[in-house]
DNA sequence: TTACTATTATACCAAACGGTATAATTGTGG
DNA sequence: CCACAATTATACCGTTTGGTATAATAGTAA
């Protein structure tokens, strides 16, 4: 009883940036066996199918990002600063982040579209709850007077999540991190020269 | 000597938007052979193995899309309205581009990664490619004085770039245009607001 | 320690994979 | 129209795929 979920959670952790870095169709269960040292026994004893790892190390992979996220935005107190926070995460953990093959959000958006609808969904949840995030921080910033009142929150929170998504994209295509750099070098131009008061 | 060739074609046109849809690895022979109306013959008759036509279908793809840019760029003569224009046209094809598996950059882009190294070259050369026509659009903005000399042409691209790419990924996800539509509007801004003089 | 249950390993399955040899067909220059 | 070469269809190959019985093992409550 209690056994099963450590090796359940061990197998999740183990699989997660495997299914980040090959996608859903690129992962097979030979790969899962050799990274996680275990027979495919212990892994169909523990998960019915692929989809059901493959949906839990989504979830891995999403909550480690969201939780070390929200360290950082919890870290500031100003909204302005939470935002910058916010940001230069991404950059400071790039290297880190495509070590495990880059963003869990931007590949599941790419893996799942038009091949697993459960997973799709999945990450347009996911990706709805970053954007409330940093919808939320706009928010209370304006409200606590630490944000020009005329930010539209709904707009930055697009334009936010895209320069980061977009640099990382750029960066993981091109092997450059000046992409990325540049695209948070912009948002913190932005957050100062127009969001703070 | 004829025949070949147009085949070969036809096997490209049909075969990309299938590979942009479902990845390499997501791609299989048979989908091809039943998307073309061929056998397996047909195929191995005109292309060494599945490698060749997945960099022909990236070739194709990207190729497509640059022409409709460079038309849409080339009807504009001050930079600044060439800049908006390309932005405009990823909002106003974005259902047609949807449709055909969503940007192929962004696309080739994941799936290459960690996986199919040739076509991960391919696309960098062609992110680069992308990136150095919005820089030379603001270059040569900046020398025939319609953009402000401050402007930074590749700090520029990189943020014009992204924006159309993270819009494009968010409003993938989320099945919302929205998002793209925003950042649509904020390249908007940014032109009128900083570059334009 | 025992007895039973939960967990993992082994061995196997049919189906699908990318690819190929070869036969049938079709296009084409003379 | 013929003869030959280029092209396409058919039938097959070994390998790998996700998945499953079942046997062996390890954990656990009494």
């Amino acid at each position: 009883m209690r056994k099963s979920e450590e090796t359940r959670k061990f197998i999740i952790e183990k699989s997660a940036p495997i299914f980040n870095m090959h996608g859903y169709k690129g992962t097979t269960m030979s790969q899962l066996t050799k990274a996680i040292n275990m027979t495919k026994g212990a892994i169909y004893g523990n998960f019915i199918d692929k989809d059901e790892i493959a949906l839990a190390a989504f979830d891995h992979n999403f909550e480690e990002i969201s939780k070390q996220i929200q360290e950082v935005v919890r870290s500031k107190e100003n909204a302005c600063d939470k935002l910058i926070a916010f940001a230069n995460f991404y950059l400071d953990e790039f290297t880190e982040i495509s070590r495990k093959g880059g963003c869990p959000l931007m590949n599941a958006t790419i893996d799942s579209d038009n091949i697993h609808p459960p997973l799709k969904a999945r990450v347009a949840e996911a990706i709805e709850t970053w954007i409330n995030t940093v919808t939320r921080i706009v928010y209370s910033g304006i409200k606590r007077k630490q944000i020009n009142p005329n930010t539209k929150p709904e707009q930055f929170a697009s334009v936010f999540v895209s320069l980061i998504e977009g640099g990382i994209m750029l960066s993981k295509a091109t092997g450059n991190t000046i992409h990325l750099s540049r695209n948070i070098d912009q948002i913190i131009y932005l957050v100062n020269a127009e969001l703070r008061v």
